[in-house]
DNA sequence: TTAGGGTTAG
């Protein structure tokens, strides 16, 4: 927009009067940085499509008579990188670096650069910085670092670093501290901490000084390393030291906290001398680590050592190194000392946590002293400290380990109502450990309050189960089917609570199906197995079952041909696919049975194998069966199947 | 982000 003041004579006259050689008002710098806002804004007000974003941006400053910024071209290149439109990202940098005369501001790039790692289009990263220069831009450290960030971010994609790092010195790029820093960072990532040492000593000779934050991270990394001995750290600190390197508390505790899980006791206990002697006072916290990594190794003579020598430094030691202190009694047993601690901590003004009852709970469970762990629960929840799944784990272990399972039921219970808990392992111990005892009725009761709750069983519980349902006289197998079939139905295969059946627990259901339908037909009461086929079909929701096959294997030597295929119809209909025995026992014997016409064989067999195309297609070998099929009078019932 | 880093057990 032009103000219509600015047409008038008068003004025209102002300017001549008052300057030597007379301005268009169109020309001046301002007008032209005005023009191209108002360019910008109506291209940002636009908003076209990806497609039509370049022309619009040249339309746009065309309509306003200047040329093009790079603003306007960074803001259609971060548009079209927003959506994700890699093609049409091509024309606007092919008319930015043909068409415009101005010299393209490096963070484009660098932005592009990213972009394009993100991704994964590593090539077009690196060809992009490869042609800065062709967008009249000088690259820096910046672009390099975009493109080092993509790099650095598979280990495929690293090894390309070095030529990156030869071409980019031919195009004048200065590595910055910055750029050594991403390379030490990916190196160390994937335990590659030789070569960040290089890198670092690279930089140093490339006259950067001593970086504090590369030389913390490599020692970190050096401790992380499998294998590593603790004089490679404490080495390389050393050397880092000669030359100016501080390691400061967060470098060693780093450093102690590897050793420690690394059962390096003895090594982290070091490290506090050294600390010392270069006149750092190692804190509470480093302290408490060493102290653990004696107790975890069993070496209680050091711990006491230690725990008195940072009371001694006057540290004040809080619920950590208490917790890890009172660990330590447990271990050795000294339980009355433990629970004295709790005083003490109280005293001193260290309120014990969940964690420090936990400990407690669990050594007064061990020595089998139930009561007295229960005192201690209920003295926490006085104290104001709640209980977790682990409080209640600990109870119901030392319980279960008492043989006290008739109380650990009912904490089990209790523990239903007061924690929110999908699973637990201890929870399977009972139900386990009830089913042993035979109380399958007991645990069937609390496996249901169980699924009510919406905890999930694991394995070791359905198992229990299942196998010992069979020596349970008093559960009727009917009864046995009804249970077990809504059972499946309601937890294995529905999925509600995440817990799938694995190939034991069907082999199990499927064995005892077994058992009981081969008695059933032992006994000629081949009625019965199939009303407890047809009753599986109806309660349990299975994809299939081996057993099913077993019957309809069994129905066949008996000369049940119709009955079999009737069962097999409602197999399918239920979508219960037959297995492979069930289909070949079907198709052989049929052929083998003299009883049975040709005409009879083929009019069984057809149906059959149209049956299985259409609802078992995959499963069905087909070859294999227009074999029997074609070459019926070859079967030889004595041999092996086709 | 004026802490970080450290404690039971599975």
């Amino acid at each position: 927009m032009v103000r219509a003041s600015a047409l008038k004579p008068s003004s025209k006259f102002f300017l001549r009067k008052h300057r030597k050689w007379p301005v268009s008002p169109y020309n001046t710098r301002w007008q032209q940085i005005f023009n191209q806002n108002q360019a910008f804004q109506s291209l940002k007000k636009s908003l076209p499509p990806p497609c039509h974003l370049l022309p619009t941006l040249i339309y746009s400053f065309k309509t306003y008579n200047v040329d093009p910024t790079p603003e306007a071209y960074h803001f259609v290149l971060k548009t079209l990188t927003k959506t994700s439109q890699f093609d049409h990202i091509v024309p606007v940098l092919c008319q930015l670096g043909k068409v415009e005369k101005f010299d393209t501001p490096e963070h484009i790039f660098s932005h592009l650069i990213g972009f394009y790692g993100r991704w994964s289009r590593t090539q077009d990263a690196i060809d992009l910085f490869y042609r800065i220069p062709k967008f009249r831009c000088v690259p820096s450290a910046h672009s390099l670092n975009a493109l080092l960030y993509v790099l650095c971010g598979s280990c495929e994609c690293l090894k390309l670093v070095p030529e990156i790092l030869l071409r980019s010195h031919v195009m004048g790029i200065r590595l910055e501290e910055s750029s050594f820093w991403i390379l030490v960072n990916a190196l160390c990532g994937i335990g590659k901490v030789g070569y960040a040492i290089e890198i670092m000593n690279c930089m140093m000779n490339n006259g950067y000084g001593l970086n504090v934050k590369i030389c913390g991270l490599i020692s970190l990394s050096l401790c992380e390393q499998k294998d590593s001995e603790c004089v490679d750290v404490m080495g390389f600190m050393g050397e880092m030291q000669i030359l100016g390197f501080c390691p400061g508390m967060m470098d060693y505790s780093n450093v102690i906290r590897v050793m420690v899980k690394q059962g390096r006791g003895l090594d982290a206990l070091n490290v506090l001398v050294k600390m010392k002697e270069e006149g750092i006072k190692p804190d509470i916290v480093c302290y408490t680590m060493v102290l653990h990594g004696f107790i975890a190794e069993g070496d209680f003579k050091k711990a006491d050592q230690v725990f008195d020598e940072l009371l001694v430094l006057g540290l004040v030691p809080d619920v950590y190194t208490y917790n890890v202190y009172i660990n330590g009694l447990c271990k050795q047993n000294k339980v009355e000392s433990g629970l004295m601690m709790i005083t003490s901590m109280e005293e001193l003004g260290c309120k014990p946590n969940l964690i420090t009852y936990n400990i407690l709970l669990k050594a007064i469970c061990n020595s089998g002293e139930l009561r007295r762990a229960r005192n201690l629960m209920r003295e926490m929840t006085l104290n104001g400290v709640g209980v977790n799944l682990q409080t209640y784990r600990i109870m119901l272990d030392g319980l279960f380990g008492k043989g006290d399972i008739e109380e650990a039921c009912v904490f089990m219970e209790e523990m239903f109502d007061k924690v929110i808990v999908h699973f637990c392992s201890s929870f399977d111990e009972v139900i386990y450990g009830l089913c042993q005892r035979g109380l399958v009725c007991k645990a069937m009761e609390l496996l249901k309050k169980m699924v009510a709750k919406n905890v999930a069983p694991r394995s070791k519980a359905w198992e229990a189960l299942l196998l010992s349902s069979g020596s349970e006289p008093s559960l009727e197998e009917t009864t046995w089917t009804e249970q077990y079939g809504g059972m499946i139905k309601h937890d294995f295969v529905s999925g509600e609570l995440g817990c799938k059946p694995n190939s034991f627990t069907y082999n199990i259901l499927s064995k005892r199906v077994r058992v009981m339908l081969d008695g059933l037909l032992c006994k000629g009461d081949v009625d019965e197995a199939c009303v407890i086929v047809e009753a599986m079909l109806d309660k349990v929701l299975i994809r299939f079952c081996s057993s099913f096959s077993e019957v309809i294997y069994g129905l066949w030597p008996r000369g049940l041909v119709c009955k079999a295929m009737e069962l097999l119809k409602k197999m399918v209909d239920k979508n219960v696919a037959p297995r492979e025995k069930a289909r070949e026992a079907l198709l052989l014997s049929s052929g083998s049975k003299p009883d049975l016409k040709e005409t009879t064989w083929t009019g069984l067999v057809g149906p059959i194998i149209a049956l299985y195309s259409t609802n078992r297609g995959p499963t069905l070998d087909t070859n294999k069966c227009l074999t029997v099929v074609n070459c019926p009078r070859s079967f030889n019932p004595s041999g092996s199947t086709v």
